[in-house]
DNA sequence: TATGAATGAGTATTCATTCAT
DNA sequence: TATGAATGAATACTCATTCAT
């Protein structure tokens, strides 16, 4: 029997580990595919591979996840989850600050933080991996980070009787994200990132103030 | 990206040989194919093997087949081709006695002959392979076996003046090629093929002579 | 110590199921194996496919069976019972009749009736199994079914003082089979089944009686 | 002799296609390679696959790309040529109009316009090829962007006696094209793209003007 | 006894690359 | 120069079987 191929990109694990021994064993593949994306780059990035690294067997690999893909989604789902701790941490920060200008390059820094700390793989997973778009931790991180910046907004701007058009809004986020990205993975070393990060909130504070 | 299986199998060629040295490359997988099916039975029949036993490289294999099934698909036909053959031939005989039993005799003796020179070969393919009723080749034999019995008994009819219901012809074909297949695939070595053949020519004609 | 290349095939039970609950298991088990044959075919009888469907685990599947094809064994042997039950019943009939046609047409009426029952999974048995005709079962069926043709035309005989040669028993019994077979699992939707099998009776008693 | 295991991935071409026929066969290769990107993505952009779009064999691709990121290089090359030429004629709408948010405007308009044009194919390059950034005309292009803005906005600030710090610049070039590659390739299409253009010109404007 | 996590040999299939014609 | 047949290393994935719990 022949077999006919189609895209049906399957990001869920297969079977969810309950015992200890086997929940050891997910979580080392996870971060054999961390440790390989970064190493080699996703072309490198092989289930044979990720066993091996994780000294599983294959067979333990395919146990758990239906192909290289739900390791990766995993793997994004683990960065999620370490992002989103971090910016409801942040978050408070703007709360109890007065100035809106420190709140603000505050949140950029530990954003900043996070993504230089994740440099190579971040690298890897946003200039190469074909579907992170449709990773549902990708979409989710993008509400997140959304949501994030309206309810900490919300409360500043009552604060500050500050009005925010959707549209500005919308261009503040991307155009954070952008500059973020670029200064974490496109930057040449010569440009100074805390002058950059600096500037950046200086600028979207006075937009906010505009906006 | 992951990719979903479904069930097309595929027996045609991929890509027909026109060159002198791929028409011998073809050649030897098929008989490869034959051998293997011989040897080691549908189980054994692997594409690497296929490759092997040829003595080509395992892409060459793919360059012309989708997969194993299209060569057993390739194999089928060219065992349709001599069977053709073989029948066309006997049907001459058929035509040139005037004693019906005898012709019936011969036809029989042919196809039992043919069968059992293939008998290791055409025990796997009836009985392992699992989409041999799909094949094109089987299609087509059926068609073929069934137009020379008609065709053959067309003109012993007239001589005879016999009259066959198309409900005794599809019992005689089924009795017959029935009875062949167990005689050469199944049949006790105790038993006297021959004996059988010719009870079985006897019968078949006096059947005739009364439907 | 000898270590075959080709395996041998282990078609005995490793342990007789004792307990109720194994003796479910081990029936869930075999049933499973009908369910898996019927919907995948042979290719996708798997011993983890068994375990899952019939609800065990993988563990259990081995205690009670070395492998898939002690399973196949077992499903035989139940298919076996069935028809030998079948048949027994309705050589009963036969001793009651007068009319020996019709005698023989209940007996084929009732074995059609159990292989279209079946027809799925005969199918699969049939053509895909590679060592059903090593399976005790069919051996014991074969002996079964001649000795029930024997034994009830032995009586039938006597009423109707006729005697038949063992060749013609061999050729009565293939070519029912062999009709039988085509019947349910080859024959296109267009062949009436009812009509075959008056003509077959009509034509093997017929048979008998010049036998 | 230094054999290294990481492939020093090649972008040249092996030989420059003289002739005339070289030319057009060389054209549709790399016409070829955007079509298999768009419609396939990266992973479905092989050698073969090239070869058989453009319709030249596969030996005739190997005669001009050592590999296919030289077939990737070189379309990239193209589409650099397409940009510079695109942005040198709107900068010259710059030079000759007296507000700067309209100029501004239309410069940005013109690159979406091209963005969009190529949306897919910049979708694949951006996201899916692992050495976009190695690429010559990668690294050219930022160039060219960065000395576009730099040499129209010179003009414009003579006019206007504005002065820009090199980290304003590079931030509004980073936001900019962050902003643009996040309307063309990632933004819903609930987005209003020509808002977002309108108050990212104004934005950048003030910026240009305050900083 | 029963469980199911883990194993790894084995199979199908692809694709960059070479080279005889 | 151009062709395309041939190669084979590399990769995805399955499934029979074992064994610690």
């Amino acid at each position: 029997m022949r077999t006919e191929k189609r895209k049906v990109t399957d990001f869920a694990m297969k079977k969810v580990p309950s015992q200890q021994r086997s929940r050891a064993s997910v979580k080392a593949m996870v971060q054999a595919c961390a440790r390989i994306l970064e190493e080699r780059g996703y072309a490198g990035l092989t289930t044979n591979a990720v066993a091996e690294v994780a000294g599983v067997s294959i067979g333990s690999v395919y146990e758990y996840f239906p192909g290289k893909e739900a390791i990766v989604a995993r793997l994004a789902e683990d960065m999620l989850a370490e992002t989103t701790a971090l910016l409801h941490g942040r978050l408070d920060l703007t709360d109890h600050r007065h100035d809106l200008k420190v709140a603000m390059r505050h949140f950029l820094g530990a954003l900043h933080g996070l993504m230089c700390k994740h440099r190579r793989l971040l690298r890897v997973l946003v200039f190469q991996v074909p579907y992170l778009h449709q990773l549902p931790a990708t979409r989710q991180l993008q509400q997140e980070l959304y949501r994030v910046l309206q309810t900490g907004l919300q409360k500043t701007r009552q604060q500050y009787r500050l009005k925010v058009a959707p549209e500005t809004l919308y261009l503040m986020a991307t155009s954070a994200s952008g500059t973020l990205i670029h200064l974490v993975l496109m930057a040449p070393p010569t440009v100074d990132g805390e002058l950059v990060l600096d500037s950046l909130a200086t600028r979207l504070t006075d937009w906010l103030k505009q906006g």
